[in-house]
DNA sequence: AACTATGTTTTGCTATACGAACAAAATATC
DNA sequence: GATATTTTGTTCGTATAGCAAAACATAGTT
């Protein structure tokens, strides 16, 4: 999968589409409602352009607009909606997050790997949520970094495994990063023969998460399903010997039940 | 909210960006892959324009192309998350509908009005999962046959409520559907006096639902929160003595919480 | 080998992008 | 509180990027 891309400037790239998402991807947490000129400069358009989009957002029924500000419309739901049901995650998957956290008082996800990053598709906060808010379906964070990134970058045969390790920049997240392309290569290649992961503080100090595949009946990867902890409360212990079988029990449980 | 709406056909509507968002909605569990040709079929494009729009959102890595087959990418998460994460939904409020859940041992859900439609926003999906699979985040039904639906419409300044009753088209899905618009007035009005909704077997039979507003600490309505049950299993009446006043409690549970 | 379905390229025409000029608010200054 | 100033929103003209349709090419089928 993944073959030649197209350039952003081929004569059949159609840049009014990229810029259309552009706009809606403009909109955030710090930036729910906006006015034109603020969609401008925030997307680096000027404001006739910037102008055209949101108006054809508006008439699509993505975008709401009050006098002057504009805000997205619940209708870009479907969108990521159609992803998931042609997909068929959110069937027993999501049932099954929920039976992890309840089993273990913490926090569970399903992630896909997309690009050199991964994407959480399906979620189940524990109660005292510490990190959870930031943490969402649609989120995406480095794969190099987290155990589900690890637990997916070693399932890819050895020459995307190669490219992956080739081109990736290893950002510093802590100080407990691995930052060596060597010894990340050696870290996915255990992961690899050990069939887990475990990703300690490497992206956020006081988060330490466990990961393992998940597969369907034919034995396609559907993605990775992991258990996230607060690093103070949860020693490594706990996660190698008490997570890891429940995390592989249900890993088992969803190949039973899925395709 | 809503005023002056563009025509598709103005000198600022962007064509493109309608048919871009089109191809994307052409996949869905019954087609999530398909080639060229299919998809062109499938948004009623000749060929040549739905491989230019299909390259288009392989290329911004929307889609993913496998030989002749395309599929959408986890990336298109990421424009429903703008909207979650712009709106603060899934923060305290996914929690409350798993508490509910809990609690009842039904699915739960949170639903905001789009036009004349309602959009799931979050839900909490229960064991015994009968047509649970076709619910999810995303998913859009007519708001005048759902408990969700008539909350919401029930909120509605007289004029547009008035503007809705005249334009809506009722289905008669069941035997039991509201389909005189009189008597849908009534009963969107008996729910604004109540200030809860039930829907019974209108929009399927075996359908049964209950509904009520969830507002933020600033008073601004966020949506409806709903218990939806097997009509075969759950009388009416233990909707309004048990649901009832759990729902209640939730929705000031979200109002002390939010905002 | 003929046929059909699918994918790709070409071409004349149309929609889109940009800058600039204008209009209307909002804000600052006196 | 009126007037200047700045910011924001809208319209217009024009070069060009992108479109639709049809012609062409290729891969599958019978």
């Amino acid at each position: 999968m993944q073959e030649e891309v197209l350039s952003p400037d081929d004569r059949d790239f159609v840049t009014a589409l990229g810029t259309g998402l552009e706009v809606i991807l403009a909109f955030d947490a710090e930036h729910p409602r906006m006015t034109l000129s603020e969609v401008a400069t925030r997307t680096g358009m000027n404001r006739a352009r910037a102008r055209r989009f949101l108006l054809t957002l508006h008439a699509l029924g993505y975008v709401r607009k009050d006098q002057r500000h504009f805000e997205l419309a619940p209708r870009v739901l479907q969108l990521g909606y159609a992803f998931l049901s042609a997909n068929g995650y959110q069937s027993v998957i999501q049932q099954i997050l929920e039976d992890i956290t309840r089993e273990s008082s913490e926090s569970s996800s399903l992630a896909v790997l997309d690009g050199d990053e991964v994407t959480y598709v399906a979620r189940s906060a524990a109660k005292h949520r510490l990190m959870a808010i930031s943490l969402a379906v649609g989120t995406r964070l480095p794969a190099a970094h987290t155990s589900m990134g690890r637990v997916l970058l070693a399932q890819l045969p050895d020459d995307e495994l190669a490219a992956f390790l080739a081109r990736v920049e290893l950002t510093p997240y802590t100080d407990k990063t691995l930052t060596d392309r060597d010894a990340l290569r050696e870290a996915i290649l255990t992961v690899r023969r050990q069939g887990y992961a475990i990703a300690d503080q490497e992206l956020d100090s006081g988060l330490r998460s466990l990961a393992v595949p998940a597969f369907d009946a034919h034995g396609k990867l559907l993605g990775a399903i992991n258990i996230s902890t607060n690093a103070a409360r949860i020693p490594v212990e706990t996660l190698t010997d008490t997570f890891l079988p429940l995390l592989q029990a249900k890993a088992r449980l969803i190949r039973t039940h899925v395709g």
